[in-house]
DNA sequence: TGTTATTCGGATATATATTGTCCGAATTAA
DNA sequence: TTAATTCGGACAATATATATCCGAATAACA
């Protein structure tokens, strides 16, 4: 039972895709770059963030990805549900209808105590990250971060999202 | 994310396990094709279990598993434990740390909100598991099962258990 | 309007974890 | 003491997670 590094990774860009300019995009290079993480898997990760609504994709040019909806209508659930899948983690295979005392079909039509029981954890599990939206995780940064590292971040976006050149 | 097959059957041996008389016990064979599942790899759970302190186990023959203390104090989560072990499922990898704007390690000593997030979310499932029984599970058996069933679990458990031969 | 540079998207390999199998060590009954 | 029996951990096969590659699509530019 473990949680893939993507899911990390994707809270992570994520995150820092909620300080980016209106209508500019963060390419996948870059947020793999920022983070020290493959590129390509971390492209992977992005890209089932825009399967599952939560970022935004633009090719071409100064193209990239940037949130699809606003920060605060996004939550940790949502992020891990995008890169793990909604399916329950614990995988009921009906072994009470096997073997010598097998239960009949039709005596199974609820589940068993067991099953329902990692049913309710697992609710448990969801409904606690549902909780904590990307705000909140950016809340953390911005309290903790001493000011000159703000405007490192800061910096950096500033030359990889390719402002329109205002020369004026 | 997902949990291994090996705790549903843990599980459904540990329920079993139950009913068995004092001094005896199920081998790993018996309670394997109790469910239809391959012998080798239900024994391998059933050690698991035997290195967690859950269940009992006794060499040669006449030999086999039960439990190692009441019911009343085996949970699911220890069960899920014995197999799936004790580390969390998210896997956090201090990406904080990396980059061109990465944090120094001394500004790193408390767990971020993602991390904690995660950390919150799984005591959450653990504490949900833990509410649940064997006696739970047992009880619900008991009630939804129809009487035929039950004397034939009765039997086979008395055909496998090998009871000291009492002819008299 | 064509061309090219750029970026995403899904198909493809590799590494790791899960699932399944085997045989030797230990215990017990005879 | 012996032989049958059962557990225990080492070993192999399969599924999943991780990492990579190259083609399709888009946008800037000439
Ligand atoms: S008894 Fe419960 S856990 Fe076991 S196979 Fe049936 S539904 Fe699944
Ligand atoms: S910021 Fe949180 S989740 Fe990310 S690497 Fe650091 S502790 Fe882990």
């Amino acid at each position: 039972m473990q949680i893939s590094k993507g899911v990390e990774w994707a809270a992570h860009a994520a995150v820092m895709m909620i300080a980016l300019p209106e209508g500019r995009g963060l390419k996948a290079e870059a947020l793999a770059r920022y983070h020290d993480v493959p590129t390509a898997y971390m492209a992977k990760q992005l890209q089932a963030l825009s399967k599952a609504g939560i970022a935004q994709s633009s090719r071409g040019a100064h193209g990239g990805y940037r949130l699809a909806k606003p920060a605060t209508g996004i939550s940790l659930w949502d992020i891990t549900a995008a890169i793990e899948g909604h399916a329950p983690a614990f995988r009921c295979t009906e072994i009470r209808q096997n073997g010598p005392c097998g239960l009949k079909r039709k005596d199974c039509r609820n589940p068993c105590q067991i099953a329902s029981a990692f049913a309710v954890a697992e609710r448990a599990f969801r409904d606690s990250l549902k909780t904590v939206t990307l705000v909140d995780l950016a809340a953390q940064v911005l309290q903790n971060a001493r000011p000159e590292q703000l405007s490192d971040v800061g910096n950096w976006l500033e030359s990889e999202t390719m402002p329109l050149s205002d020369t004026s």
